[in-house]
RNA sequence: GGAGAGAUGGCCGAGAGGUCGAAGGCACUCCCCUGCUAAGGGAGCAUAGGAUCAAAAGUUCUAUCGAGGGUUCGAAUCCCUCUCUCUCCGCCA
């Protein structure tokens, strides 16, 4: 959410940004909102005020046991005005909040201006993609050939997009989460936290997934409590951990990691990534967060990008990082790098990392603060990573570290999580 | 699942229809005093929003005592609904 005083002091600059990013607002149609709900709030708590001063009056006439009558009559009146002008004023209020909840974050001035995904910038090549001497196969080719990968039986329990990992490959998918997490919370210093995947509404709004993302979520009726939610990303119990806190300046920075399934809905991206495990209703990813100091929060964001660039270098896997452009990046992200995994049976790279600083437009939602030097709350920063994406993660070992007898070779750093083991897929 | 108790400012905690945005304490900030090992005195100290103002400061108004509704001229205080916490019993990986 952006700061109401911003609109309403610069509400033309914060249009012309809002633009770069492909959002269309109508300022006149907010001025002239703005207006009404100058006039009936001044109106209303005026009216507010006289009836406040009329109801003490009452009081200190009472304790000198004088009549009343004259006075409470008074009151009548001023109340029977003060209810419509209270409910004209919840309704302006309604559609104020409702166009500012639609609002995305203003871009940081260092970001790209863009339309899409092809005015992102690269910024930096990690690693040379191998070259191979054998024809390659993709992940789902290798997987199903060593019959550790299982999309059929997958979506006969639970439908298309899922999948069943088997033997010595759901092996390699657990050890590379203990190794995301082991390497974050050992050298990068964040505090391992194991959170609820079941979250309800008020939390999706902190992070911003609510109100306009809900059909990418999948959710669970609760009965007279009403709906939950199956979380899409760790980040959103993660980051809403200082939901309405006031933390102290000492406390800061925060910063938090954990290893969640995540679980999307996603309707409408069919016929994109149908085959295999890029795109799946359930994913496990190992997330990263930061509530920082908001002068901070920019070399955060460089900080918190190397950390998950860290595992790949680990893993041996080459990649490159790019800044988004103001047309491709998150709502509510100020400035977004992402991180993309060379696969080569795509021949190209593909996301793995999504690394953002949202400023405080989180932290305005959730009324996340810390107590500054004056001793004045003040809005933290937060931002969020994947550190990485497990799945992927998975995907690119495969298609990276193929042999050609179809075999896995497990990247280093991983055997001690395998029990020793050197070669996926070898026949004993 | 059953029975009971509770939710007040950064924290603890009083208040039980009127002058309460809320006593007192702790913490914090500033000042004074004091040569000492959690010493004393004084002052300040909730959040959000509005108006005024070029802006800041200041002034002023409104809202907020878990959340939402109701009663009343007037609600932290009374009534209803919900949420959460605690205690006891039951069940359970």
């Amino acid at each position: 959410m952006l700061d109401i005083q911003l609109l309403r002091t610069d509400l033309d600059r914060v249009v012309a940004r809002l633009a770069t990013r492909g959002f269309q607002f109508d300022a006149t149609q907010f001025r002239a909102l703005e207006e009404e709900r100058k006039r009936i709030q001044v109106r209303a708590q005026t009216l507010q005020a006289e009836r406040n001063q009329a109801s003490k009056a009452i009081g200190q006439a009472k304790a000198k046991d004088e009549d009343t009558t004259a006075l409470m009559q008074d009151v009548s009146r001023i109340n029977e005005a003060l209810k419509e002008d209270e409910a004209e004023l919840l309704d302006v209020q309604t559609r104020l909040e409702g166009l500012l909840l639609d609002f995305p974050n203003l871009p940081h001035a260092s970001v790209p201006v863009g339309k899409s995904e092809v005015d992102n910038v690269e910024v930096r090549r990690v690693g040379t993609p191998r070259v191979f001497d054998f024809p390659i196969k993709d992940h789902v080719n290798l997987g199903e050939s060593l019959g550790l990968l299982d999309f059929e039986t997958a979506s006969k329990l639970s439908g298309a997009r899922f999948s069943i990992l088997k033997g010595e490959l759901s092996h390699l998918h657990r050890a590379l989460s203990q190794f995301m997490l082991d390497t974050h919370t050992r050298d990068h210093g964040y505090t391992e936290m194991y959170v609820p995947y079941v979250v309800n509404a008020e939390t999706l709004r902190g992070t911003w997934q609510l109100p306009k993302f809900e059909a990418d979520l999948f959710s669970v009726p609760r009965g007279e409590q009403g709906k939950h939610y199956l979380i899409p990303t760790a980040e959103v119990p993660l980051t809403n951990v200082v939901r309405d806190a006031i933390l102290k300046e000492d406390d800061l920075p925060l910063r938090l990691t954990a290893h969640t399934p995540c679980f999307r809905s996603e309707a409408g991206s069919y016929g994109k990534d149908v085959r295999g495990l890029i795109r799946q209703h359930q994913f496990d990813k190992v997330e990263l967060v930061q509530i920082v100091h908001p002068e901070l929060s920019y070399a955060a964001l460089e900080e918190l990008t190397g950390h998950a660039e860290k595992i790949l270098q680990l893993l041996e896997l080459p990649y490159r990082v790019i800044v988004l452009c103001t047309g491709d990046m998150g709502a509510g992200s100020c400035k977004t790098y992402d991180i993309e995994v060379w696969l080569p049976a795509q021949n190209t790279y593909r996301e793995i990392s999504s690394c953002s600083n949202c400023e405080a437009f989180q932290a305005r939602r959730m009324q996340a603060r810390f107590r500054n030097k004056k001793g004045k709350p003040e809005l933290v920063h937060t931002l969020n990573g994947s550190g990485v994406a497990v799945g992927r993660a998975l995907v690119a070992i495969l298609e990276n570290y193929q042999n050609v007898d179809g075999t896995i070779e497990v990247p280093s750093v991983l055997r001690p999580y395998m029990g020793g083991t050197a070669v996926i897929g070898r026949k004993r």
